[in-house]
DNA sequence: TAAAATTCTGCGAATATTTGCAACAACAAG
DNA sequence: CTTGTTGTTGCAAATATTCGCAGAATTTTA
């Protein structure tokens, strides 16, 4: 465990929520100015791997982590406002165990970003002329 | 509709299965050697938006493209060894309708990548000493 | 403690993808 | 036929992420 290691891992779990590999960086790198980007990534799959953080890429390129021991969730990503609507983990149990069943395939829900249409949107779909884009 | 649009459109609609960007590229550029990757991505950016073509994230940095006349299926990946699971769409169906009543949120669902370990490398998974990384 | 082995890091290069911009083509208006 | 408008492209630069490699740090061993 070196200093650098640490500092990476106390910025995901002070993270409120979720946090990106660059805020990760920036915070770093205000502490330990000669960190370099690939340590945050490498030690970000490492916490992967490890069971610590979950992955998730909330589409857009927004990609962020999150500490498993601050409870799962996933998210409901809208793509027209890109508003992310959180989720209990229940509302997905019911399908790993289908796959479980089905396939015997044991599928890692513990942290997903589902792409979609929020009912905000949806309503106003016909009068919104266009979106930021 | 351009001619590098068209031979784009043609590369995904005549892909067996799935297509990566890097071998649509490929292939256009084998007879208009002139189209730039830029293209590419826009013109299926665009496909995208017109609902035409599914892009999906198999993980690790495998992104392909589907035509979506070509029905719609999800994958199964395992992370252990690679392999990619065909799932009909009817899995996810419950879980649409569930986001759809509880959240009012229209989930895009037509073309997932859901991660996870197969059978074979749970079962194996004691005596396989370690994965190819 | 010194030499050897192992692990981690910084750096720069490679990859995949996106974006800004200026040139270009198509097409309508005059 | 010239001009203007709009949409598309090629190019080069920016972004995010990964990877190879050599040097530093750490641990092991004697």
């Amino acid at each position: 465990m070196t200093p650098q290691r640490l500092m990476i891992v106390e910025a995901v779990e002070n993270s409120t929520n979720h946090i990106g590999a660059d805020e990760i960086y920036s915070e770093v790198v205000a502490k330990y100015p000669n960190v370099n980007v690939s340590t945050v990534y490498r030690t970000l799959e490492l916490l992967e791997q490890l069971g610590l953080v979950t992955k998730t890429d909330l589409g857009g390129g927004r990609v962020v982590y999150h500490p498993v021991d601050k409870g799962h969730h996933h998210h409901l990503v809208c793509k027209e406002c890109g508003a992310t609507i959180d989720l209990d983990e229940s509302v997905l149990s019911s399908l790993k165990d289908s796959l479980l069943r089905q396939y015997q395939f044991v599928a890692d829900l513990r942290h997903l970003g589902i792409q979609g249409v929020c009912v905000n949107c949806r309503q106003h779909a016909s009068q919104k002329p266009a979106e930021s884009k």
